[in-house]
DNA sequence: GTCGATGCAAAAAATTTGCAAGTAA
DNA sequence: TTACTTGCAAATTTTTTGCATCGAC
C-alpha cells in the first residue's frame, strides 16, 4: 500500500501538523496490522524500525491522530485503549464482538450496510433533537467467545 | 423503588455472593443516580451514607456486580469506567451520544426498538457464525455536543 | 529561523492486590 | 464456625506532563 506517506502527510498538513519520522512510522504500523493495538503495542512495534522513539511520543501521536481522523480509538473494557487507522469507510468499516471474559474481540463487516442504514436515519433524528453533530458510530456485542463459554 | 433489597439479596445470593452493607450502599446509590458512575463518583456518593467504605472495595463491587448482571459496565473514552444499574430492558435500556471534545454524554432510548430488532437478528447470525454467545450489546454515537460545534 | 515535535524522566490517574481483621449465613 | 468480605496501604498499570533539545517546512 504505497502512496500512504503523502497522503498522510498532506491530511496532517492540512491541520496544520507535520508528518515527522515517528508519526510515519505509527502509521505504518498501523496500516500493517490487522488488529486494534494499544499504545504499548504500537510502541513495541514501532521501536523495531524506529528504537529511539518513547512510549509519551505514542501516546501523543495516537492523540493527534485520532484528533486528525486518520485513526479510530476504541475502548474493549480490558484497561488499554486501542486504536486502528481509519481508511475509507466502504471497505475498512466493521465492527466487534467482544468476549467479557477473556477478551478476545472479534471484528466482523457482514452486516455493516443493514446496521448503517438504520443507524444513517436515527442519526438524523438524534443530530437534530439533542443539537448534536454525529462524526462516527461504535457497536459492540458483548459475551462469551467459543473457549469462555 | 423499595423491594430491591430483597432482588439484590437473591440476585447475589443465587450467585454464592452475600448483600453486604457496602455492596448495598452502592447498589444504592447507582439506583438513585440517573448517570453513569465512575468508581470515584461512587466512592464519594457512598461515603456519605456509609463513611466507612474503601475505593477499593467500590472497586471490587462493581466489577462482581457487572459479573453478576446487575450492573453494566460502560467506556465512553475519558479515563475511567462508567457504571450503571442494569435494570428491566424494557424499561431502562438506552444508547449514548458521546462527545469526543468535552466528553459529554446523552442518553437516549428513542430509537432503542428499531435498533434492538435489526441487532437481534444480526446477533442470532453473529453468534451461529463465531461461535459467540451473545449477552448484550453497546451502541455509541460519537461527535460533537452543542457547546462544542 | 521558527515553532511545532520529541525523548526522557517524573507525575498523575485509574485500578488491582496482599493481608489481617470483620461478618453474613 | 466457615468462608466470603472489607479496609488500608502498597503496588501496578495506563496515560499525561515538564522541559531542554531537535528538526520539518
Amino acid at each position: 500500500m504505497n502512496g500512504g506517506s503523502s497522503w498522510w502527510h498532506d491530511k496532517l498538513a492540512g491541520h496544520g501538523y507535520r508528518l515527522t519520522a515517528p508519526r510515519h512510522a505509527v502509521l505504518n504500523i498501523l496500516s500493517k496490522s490487522r488488529k486494534h493495538l494499544s499504545a504499548e503495542d504500537i510502541y513495541l512495534a514501532v521501536h523495531k524500525a524506529y528504537p529511539g522513539i518513547g512510549l509519551a511520543t505514542v501516546y501523543r501521536t495516537v492523540e493527534l491522530l485520532t484528533r486528525t481522523g486518520l485513526v479510530s480509538k476504541f475502548d474493549f473494557g480490558d484497561g488499554s485503549s486501542r486504536y486502528e487507522l481509519a481508511k475509507d469507510p466502504d471497505t475498512n468499516h466493521h465492527h466487534h464482538l467482544v468476549c467479557t471474559v477473556c477478551g478476545r474481540v472479534i471484528d466482523y463487516s457482514e452486516f455493516i450496510n443493514e446496521e448503517t442504514k438504520v443507524l444513517k436515519q436515527i442519526e438524523k433524528t438524534l443530530s437534530k433533537k439533542h443539537n448534536f453533530s454525529i462524526k462516527s458510530h461504535r457497536i459492540y456485542f458483548l459475551g462469551l467467545c467459543n473457549k469462555c463459554k
